[in-house]
DNA sequence: ATAGGGTCCGTACCATGGTACGGAGTCAAG
DNA sequence: CTTGACTCCGTACCATGGTACGGACCCTAT
C-alpha cells in the first residue's frame, strides 16, 4: 500500500521536511489520507527524482514547477526555451566566476612572489577593485 | 567636514539602506555624530569601495570582514589562505555549472532533432537525472 | 518660524530553499 | 491498552544580502 512521507524522503535522500516544502510549493501531490495517513508511490518517487535532477542543472523552484507543468502539456517549445534561458544565465554566471577567479589567482601568485610591502590580494581590493589587477576580470558590479 | 550617508552610498553607487546594511554588519566604522548628523570622508569610501571589489570576486559579507580585519595587508599568509579557498570554491561551482550547461544543451540538439514522443529535456530528468539524456519515459504522476 | 528634505534608528519585509518545533492524531507492538 | 514512533499541520526560524517603512530628529532656506 505504498510508503509513507519518510521513505518518500529516504528514495531521495531528502529530509521530510523538504517534501513537505515541496508540496506546500505545489510541486508534489497531496495524496488523500488513507486512515489518517497519506500513502506514497512509484510515481510520487520519480516525481521527487525529477525535481532534485532538475534542480541539479540549476533549474530553480518556480522553473521545475513549470517544467512539471509542461510534462503534462506536451509544451516542447517552451521547454526548449526554458532549457535556452538556462543555458544562457550558466554561461553569464560561468563567465563571471572565471574571471573573478582569474584576477584572484593572479593576486595570490603576486603575494607569494613577495614578502615586502602590503598584501596585493588587500590592496587590489582597496585601490582600484578587482579588474584592476590585471587584465583579467570583467568590470563586476 | 566631509559628506553624509547619501553622499558615500552615492559614491559607490550603492543604496543608503546598504551603507547602513554595512554598518550593522560592521564593515563600516560608524563615525561620532557632528551636530546630529554624521560626516564621512576618503577613509569611508574607500572602505566601501573594497567591499564592493570583494564582493565581486565572490566574497562573502563574512570574509570580507575578516579580510578587513588582516588590517590592510599585514598577515599576508591568511590573506592568501583566504584566497585559495575562494579559488577552489569558484572552481568547483564552475565545473558544476559546466556540467549542468553541457548537459542541457545536447538535451536542447535532441529535443530539437525530433517532434516525436514525449521531450528529452523532461525525460532526461525524470529516468535518470541530468547526466544521462536517453530515452522516453512515462509522463510524472 | 516654518516647510522641505535628509538623517537616524528600530523593525519588518523581500527572495530562495529549506529546517525546526509543538501539539494533536494515528498506528503497530507488547 | 498503553507506549513509543511516526504523521500531519501551522508556524516560526535559519542564512544571505539587502530593501522598505514610520516616527523622531536635525539642517537649511525662505
Amino acid at each position: 500500500m505504498g510508503m509513507t512521507i519518510s521513505g518518500l524522503a529516504q528514495s531521495a535522500g531528502v529530509n521530510v521536511e523538504t517534501v513537505r516544502y515541496y508540496q506546500r510549493r505545489g510541486l508534489i501531490e497531496t495524496p488523500p489520507r488513507g486512515a489518517g495517513v497519506r500513502r506514497y508511490g512509484a510515481q510520487d518517487v520519480r516525481r521527487l527524482g525529477f525535481i532534485r535532477s532538475a534542480q541539479a542543472a540549476g533549474f530553480t523552484l518556480d522553473q521545475i514547477g513549470e517544467l512539471l507543468a509542461l510534462d503534462a502539456g506536451q509544451d516542447r517549445a517552451r521547454a526548449r526555451e526554458l532549457a535556452a534561458e538556462r543555458i544562457a544565465a550558466l554561461d553569464g554566471k560561468i563567465a563571471e566566476l572565471q574571471g573573478a577567479r582569474r584576477a584572484l589567482e593572479r593576486l595570490a601568485r603576486q603575494c607569494h612572489a613577495s614578502e615586502e610591502g602590503p598584501c596585493p590580494i588587500i590592496t587590489a581590493f582597496d585601490r582600484e577593485g578587482l579588474a584592476a589587477a590585471g587584465d583579467a576580470g570583467q568590470p563586476l558590479g
